[in-house]
DNA sequence: CCCTTGACCAAAC
DNA sequence: GGTTTGGCCAAGG
């Protein structure tokens, strides 16, 4: 599995409801490549958006580190809509309440 | 190899 | 709030 396979498989963990950065991607993956993680997801372009296909990456709950969102391939508004569906308010070009919406990869070391 | 490009980060104005 | 700056590192040319 390259890099970009990890990011992905990580990615879909983030459960529904729930965001993560970027940087928390990195960090589960040990490694300082921030913006590497965002070049794999862009890479993945969302792996067609077939919901409920388990291919289905759902990298728009991947954010910046400061609450705000961040890119994607669609755009950021579409971004924000996705994430309005999945009961996530933002607000100013942030995430409302990000430390409780924050997900967090297992392996606190 | 070296060089450039990023869906980034953090600190500093 | 905003911008700049230096740093990070995988991937591709």
């Amino acid at each position: 599995m390259g890099f970009n396979d990890q990011v992905w498989e990580l990615c879909k963990k983030i459960p529904f409801g729930k965001v993560t950065t970027y940087k928390e991607i990195a960090r589960a993956l040990d490694t300082k490549a921030y913006q590497a993680v965002g070049q794999a997801l862009k890479k993945n372009l969302y792996g067609i958006w077939s919901c409920n296909d388990e291919r289905m990456v759902p990298c728009h709950r991947v954010v910046k580190s400061d609450g705000s969102i961040g890119g994607f391939a669609l755009g950021q508004k579409a971004k924000i809509m996705i994430l309005k569906e999945e009961n996530i308010e933002v607000k100013d070009g942030k995430i409302v309440d990000f430390e409780k919406r924050m997900f967090r990869f297992k392996n606190q070391s």
